[in-house]
DNA sequence: GTCGCTGCAAAGTCTTTGCAGAGAG
DNA sequence: CTCTCTGCAAAGACTTTGCAGCGAC
């Protein structure tokens, strides 16, 4: 079968080890709030808003007071060098999620608005044969099949 | 070949009389805005953001006076009676196209930002095969392919 | 006439920005 | 020390809503 599930394929040291490389790089510093914001991220195996993500933190380390435009900031930051990503579903706003793993495509129920993601290698494959067919030089794509997914047809 | 250009498939004729039937089924009324509205989309071959699609209105009927808020007001209620259907791309904000022509997919340059459609049956069919191999009732989907386009790439 | 529709402006969201102090390198 | 980051609050962009008058039916 080509669709499977995808598999969290780094580890999240060597995340954490990348992402400190590219601050150095870019003369950008490693503050607690961006090491706690890509954490999060990290083991939320979600896709967050940056108003979840500032929840979230803001109940592991209170402490850390960090404030809402932090995380907007580090995302944006993030989005930038390609270490997460955003998806845009509809009218509830951008979800956020770590864009280093294996591309993958997402499954959106409409009832409980969880997001599953999928591979599939026909679908890929076929993404470039189209985009060779009209002389467009693919950078990206995304793809949503939204529906209704197996808990919430149980669930009625 | 299985790729290629979606036709719009409707004369505005009958996509106005259908929508004047609907308005009529729910006891809605049929006002010089909302007409303006649905022309508009039709002949703009394009996907519009809300405030594109109130400029058009204001050049080309500015005594119609048409608000922001009735161009809001009519485009939700053409959407939840999937007469358009919105894309949302990026940190740009929605557009709306209309949603009576055939399915179709988008590919988005990210240069000049113009959109072109497409159908593929191979996706189209692929599509519900992983829907259904993982318990999930499709309703509708969207794939969007970033790059480059024939155009841009030829001015660089 | 009735009741939905509209424009206006005000109110909401969500996101970004300016600033002065805090903190990483 | 320097120069970036941060939290805060204010400002922005985009969208929705309340209201009183207008207009379709």
């Amino acid at each position: 079968m080509s669709t499977n599930f995808t598999e969290r394929t780094i580890e999240y040291d060597k995340l954490l080890a990348d992402f400190k490389a590219l601050l150095k790089e870019k003369a950008l510093k490693f503050t607690n709030q961006r090491e706690k914001i890509l954490e999060t991220l990290y083991y939320s195996q979600e896709h967050l808003t940056p108003e979840a993500l500032h929840q979230l933190i803001k109940e592991k380390y209170p402490e850390l007071n960090a404030g809402i435009a932090t995380i907007y900031r580090t995302l944006s930051m993030l989005e930038e060098n390609d270490i997460v990503s955003s998806l845009s579903f509809g009218a509830q706003g951008k979800k956020y999620e770590l864009g280093a793993k294996d591309h993958h495509d997402h499954m959106i129920c409409t009832k409980c608005h969880e997001i599953t993601e999928f591979v599939d290698e026909v679908i890929e494959t076929q993404q470039h044969k189209i985009a060779d067919a009209h002389g467009f030089k693919m950078q990206d794509h995304s793809m949503q099949i939204y529906g209704i997914c197996k808990k919430c047809q149980e669930n009625s």
